[in-house]
DNA sequence: TGTTAGCACTCGCACGCATTGAGTGCTAAC
DNA sequence: GTTAGCACTCAATGCGTGCGAGTGCTAACA
């Protein structure tokens, strides 16, 4: 048994009436809504074909069909309508870039735009900083004994943690030991600065020892590049969704957001485009019931973070879609402009 | 009629029973646990002075009393048993100032950090800015046409944001500006070097307009030190207490932590001391349900910020104070050590 | 051969009703 | 002032029932 073209439009619309109505769709309000032109009977009888196929569920005999992971996945990759109006798009576009316009927005308020405008649970993972290559050092006085360190890298990035340094050290000292360790590293990757400043640390290179928290220096680096980060805004956008109106599974929900290593799993696999998971394709078992939408930013050259959704299977694809590409796209345009 | 030892004891022990079993607390059970030596009947008659004096409250007629808002207000004035054991406590400093150790730590980690000592929803209103004095300035190039304010105040925090500079400055340039600013700056507040650069970029003072985006400066001098902020962590915690098993007061709870400027009024009243307020006296109608615990922190002289956790009105007070107590004093600590 | 009308059947859901039991207020005795 | 006893209240629980949306199947029709 094939799924013939009748089958597909029967089951968009079973799919598209069930992302509305959240209730399961019944064979004679379909017929009589979908404007297919056949009888309640008919669709019945393609219903149970596609139940057997596996596209639909019945919750229980007398109740109408809900649609499937399977049928979602159908329905992504096949029947997409058109999304969102070009005018209600740059809406979104113009909220967005308004509040998100570099990296450091978009740390601070990238999860809570994006949960404003999309109604869902947004994630933004932070690119992978190891790999990217330092253009400059700098050391800047901020007390008796501390220095703020600012890195600044190919794709504008800046890394700025405080640490210890010598009380020894004045203004102009710590100036000119950022010229120096600026000369000595530009070009380096992250991680190599990283394992030089160790290298420094562990012998007695007479430049190096100026600064007497090198390994302070290279541990923060090390803490800053070593792992990405992912953040979470807008968990409580799932609680209006009645899919969740049990209190126990907005839980789980949100204690599945808790464990970030395996949000950053899942993430860094929609590295490369633009992707829609679905159900058990997430990986994790407590969004078994969710879709993961996410895409990928890129500052500087090749670098790259993420950006996502989630929120319950039943989620107007479409246009959610053009939000996130959207996004994406203006994200990557607005960090990538930096020199 | 007045509140007597014995009606003071049965209080407290409806108090903490219902603390811990949220369910409304009978004159039999507690005739029986509660070790008081009275029998249900004579509790009865208590309880029902109490009911009628305003500190109990009767769901309906068959079950058992619930204490009210005053009856809270009247514990944790006057009757708070002694709080955490020692040991317990000093786990739970260890395990605050390892993950929180200056502002920086402080804003990334400190709500989660709260949240998750206390399972409560916990709050963190940073301090106000704008009287701060300057120590120094420095600008740090990052980019072509961008480099990075380094706002160094008398009480050690920075505040560094990126802004757009001509692009005929180089390195060395900006250095000498920044030494220039500090010379020029020192010793005055925030509001005043807010003031004094929207000053140069009115006027056409020279050495002003080096700097082409003085403006941009000023501005975000202004967006930094104009308004407090708050953040807000670990929201999902209420959904594992009962009161919020259903969801739309849950939804009702966190819309109202979305509304921050209303947060902030709450915060800043609890500025001076350690504060509880409980039900109505939080002056947020959506949180007449709940208790706010607030601590204030120091950061230099007498700059002060808030941290808070907020949860059901049924809370178990003396724990949750000595936590807040703790926490607010290792802040305090933390973040004045620097020169 | 595909489509449709008809019909018996299923089963969740809402409603009404009785039962249960924790807890109360009142009274009378101690 | 305290306590035992007792009638009373009322939310919660469980059970039976009717309703209705929706199904699968069959037979007739184009």
């Amino acid at each position: 048994m094939d799924v013939d073209a009748r089958k597909l439009r029967i089951l968009q619309a079973i799919v598209e009436d069930y992302i509305l109505s959240n209730t399961p769709v019944g064979s004679r309000t379909l017929s009589k809504t979908s404007g297919l032109g056949v009888s309640s009977a008919t669709i019945r009888n393609e219903m149970a074909d596609l139940t057997e196929m596996g596209y639909l569920i019945q919750p229980h005999v007398s109740a109408g069909r809900v649609p499937s992971a399977k049928a979602y996945r159908l329905y992504v990759t096949q029947l997409l309508p058109q999304g969102m109006h070009e005018e209600e798009l740059t809406g979104a576009r113009r909220a967005f870039t308004s509040r998100v316009r570099d990296m450091e927005s978009l740390l601070t308020q990238g999860t809570a735009t994006i949960s404003d405008l999309t109604h869902y649970t947004a994630l933004v993972l932070t690119p992978r900083q190891s790999d990217l290559t330092v253009r400059s050092l700098h050391l800047v006085p901020v007390g008796k004994e501390r220095a703020l360190l600012v890195i600044v890298t190919d794709s504008g990035v800046i890394r700025d943690t405080s640490i210890r340094v010598s009380s020894r050290l004045d203004a102009q000292a710590l100036y000119t030991i950022g010229q120096m360790l600026t000369q000595r590293m530009r070009g380096l990757t992250l991680r190599e600065v990283r394992e030089m400043l160790y290298g420094y640390a562990a012998s007695s290179d007479a430049d190096a020892r100026v600064l007497s928290g090198i390994a302070d220096l290279a541990a923060q680096v090390e803490k800053q590049t070593g792992s990405d980060r992912v953040m979470v805004g807008g968990a409580h956008n799932i609680l209006y969704y009645p899919e969740y109106a049990d209190v126990s599974r907005a839980r789980a929900f949100m204690d599945a957001l808790e464990r970030r290593d395996s949000l950053i799993a899942m993430l860094r696999q929609g590295e490369d485009q633009l992707s829609v998971r679905i159900g058990a394709e997430t990986g994790i078992p407590e969004f078994s019931d969710c879709s993961v939408i996410t895409a990928p930013y890129r500052i500087g050259r090749g670098h790259t973070g993420v950006i996502g959704i989630i929120g319950p299977t039943r989620m107007p694809y479409a246009r959610m879609l053009d939000m996130m590409r959207m996004f994406s796209q203006e994200l990557t345009a607005a960090l990538s402009v930096k020199e």
